[in-house]
DNA sequence: CTGGTTTTTTACCAATTGGTAAAGTACGAT
DNA sequence: ATCGTACTTTACCAATTGGTAAAAAACCAG
């Protein structure tokens, strides 16, 4: 048989966990900095400490790498909308989500950047994802957004420029950091401004 | 003499405005596209219909040509901000701010990505505009807006945060396009729908 | 310790990429 | 028409990049 290449071995070994972990790790630096084009095998090499052909023996190749990170990306990436419920006090449910998001861009900035980096080039290797999972869950949530309108739970609004107003203010502290940080004055901590900010927007917004 | 290569003659004749205006618009292209590193030079030739070193001939190289296309953005891009009149009436100075760089979104999305491109990627070759050209601009509108707070003629409000949220939301529908068409209902028109979203969301944030 | 398996290194490619030299072609003022 | 200049093409590099073959080293069950 020829070596374990994709996760085709029943049992990774230790070393292979832990050398698929670095791999991934510096792949995540150098691809959310130079998009999926700009980075190259020998950056993932060096800032991951093994050689090229070693990390060739673990991914099938540079495109491999990338899908992987997408991949595992897109799990987290939707759990917060995920979890909103639909048992829970509408506004609540929205401004936690919100709270959670934004918290996510701090936490994971690079993944929010390998994020935009793929949807800025087209979606070339996640738009078959967007469609199969992001799409019916927004389209699950959306709906249950209405519902609550409907209800007069929540003020009336287009349930999808809401999502899209969350994702891009919450994003953009990840995204545009190296702006932010430009423009800022020197004291602040933009997120933690932003935290606050967000809360008073949203609040107004959904609030009659 | 060599070559004209950047704006060094005199008088650009008809033949040279004509093709670096090519390679300009086909270099915008590839680079919103692809970002720095993933564009090519056979791909702007391609695009441009003109040969490599005839793209050559006209710009110093790559970068000149990177160079050349950013800073011609940000003159554009920040016309809409330059034009917030403290004499005007508040509310509707940020309005129509608003407006207008949706508007830009709209019409041109090949610049909003090329200028995300490069943030995203630390903007290597676009830090020091954004410190000598953006900033400045940045803290005398700002402060502009914290008099208008402080006269009690617009709610008061970190202005900050609010700059990023409108630069957040409007380049949004132009940065995240193809998420946005894989989502929104097909027979949505997304930016129309962000026109009046936006329009009521800064209103109810603005108002007390 | 030993023999097979997994992991890593060494030594290479072929293709692509940014860029150049120099010869050829078109232009435009006289 | 013609001559100097501006423009374009042809034919190349050298460096980088994704990837491979195969030998060498490390690992580990018995």
């Amino acid at each position: 048989m020829t070596a374990p290449q994709t996760p085709t071995a029943k049992k990774p070994s230790r070393i292979q966990l832990r050398n698929r972990k670095l791999i991934l790790d510096a792949a995540l630096d150098v691809f959310s900095n130079h998009g999926y084009r700009g980075a190259t095998l020998d950056q993932i090499a060096e800032t991951s400490g093994l050689s090229k052909p070693n990390i060739l023996y673990y991914f099938d190749g540079k495109e491999a790498i990338h899908i992987s990170l997408l991949n595992q990306l897109m799990e987290n990436w939707l759990d917060p909308l995920q979890d909103m419920d639909p048992n829970g006090d509408p506004l609540e449910e929205i401004m936690s989500y919100i709270h959670r998001k934004l918290q996510m861009s701090r936490d994971f900035p690079r993944e929010s950047r390998l994020f935009a980096n793929e949807i800025l080039q087209g979606a070339p290797r996640m738009k078959p994802h967007l469609e199969s999972s992001l799409k019916p869950l927004v389209d699950e949530k959306t709906a249950l957004m209405r519902r609550w309108m409907k209800d007069g739970r929540l003020t009336d609004l287009d349930p999808f420029h809401l999502l899209y107003s969350v994702w891009a203010t919450t994003q953009h502290y990840a995204d545009f950091e190296v702006q932010i940080a430009v423009l800022s004055p020197d004291e602040a901590r933009p997120i933690e401004g932003a935290d606050s900010f967000l809360d008073l927007m949203f609040r107004k917004l959904l609030t009659p």
